[in-house]
DNA sequence: ATGCCGGGCGAAGCCCGA
């Protein structure tokens, strides 16, 4: 079974450039960030017509995640638990079935944090404290969980172009990088680094500066799996051809294969 | 280069992203 993950930045702008790579990549589930739309007006016909189940959490203008999924969503759950003042639209959380056996995923837009000097700061790291949490009480389950997103984290200095320059930047700065480190070390795998050890394994380039042409890029999309997740991995790759397309997101699609 | 692009909203210019 092959799961993924990718920040479209709105579902207006990149429906065609979806339905593209869903037909090409065939996933079998896709976790989207960044729809910025209502669940009222997200295209779910044209996806669904390629034979994939849409779940929503939508929101007006930005925010917003989605699960499609060609087996049937159950039981699913919309936000993150622990604060219920929390309006922004950044969980999604469902079971995947496929006969064999049934898989949790989630898709998860970590808040961005910048500028660190903002109250915005403190929302990404009391929402990272929140899904620490919430990671604890899944992982009790002992099942089969993929939880996957853009976390706005860069794990190390081999996941950014310019470790220093980034070093007081809210994705990298010791207290994000400490906080993402106790929510892996809860027992969670990193798939990409599960696979792949090296450098240069970007999923994000910014839109300026010729980011893209300089291969000036950070990973932060993520797809970290429980024990029981992680024994059943047999693939990570970065389909980061989609950066090259035309009118491209600035985030490109992070999928696993899993063995069904 | 804490906004150079790009998207959303809504119909000009501001908010937001990383």
């Amino acid at each position: 079974m092959k799961i993924a993950t990718w920040n479209i930045n709105g579902i207006k702008a990149r429906i065609e450039t979806l339905l593209t790579w869903l037909q090409q990549a065939a996933p079998d589930v896709v976790c989207l960030q960044e729809i910025k739309s209502l669940d009222e007006n997200f295209p779910g016909e044209r996806i669904e017509q390629l034979g994939y189940n849409v779940s929503l959490n939508g929101q007006k203008g930005f925010n917003g995640v989605a699960i499609l999924s060609k087996h049937p969503l159950e039981d699913v759950r919309k936000g993150l638990p622990g604060d219920p003042s929390d309006t922004q639209a950044r969980y999604l959380e469902a079971t995947v079935s496929n006969g064999g056996g049934a898989i949790r995923v989630a898709s998860i837009y970590l808040p961005n944090g910048n500028p660190v000097e903002s109250e915005k700061y403190g929302y990404k790291l009391d929402w990272m404290d929140r899904l620490n949490q919430h990671a604890r009480d899944l992982l009790k389950l002992e099942e089969p969980l993929v939880l996957a997103g853009d976390y706005n984290v860069i794990p190390s200095d081999l996941d950014v172009h310019d470790p220093a320059g980034w070093a007081e930047d809210a994705l990298f700065r010791p207290e994000t990088r400490a906080k993402f480190h106790a929510f892996a070390n809860l027992g969670l795998t990193d798939a990409l680094r599960a696979c792949h050890q090296d450098a240069n394994q970007y999923t994000f380039w910014d839109y300026q500066a010729g980011a893209w042409q300089k291969n000036n890029g950070i990973r932060i999309d993520h797809l970290m799996l429980s024990p029981q997740g992680a024994d059943r991995l047999r693939a990570c790759e970065i389909d980061r051809f989609t950066r090259a397309w035309e009118s491209p997101s600035d985030h490109v699609p992070v999928w696993i294969e899993i063995a069904a």
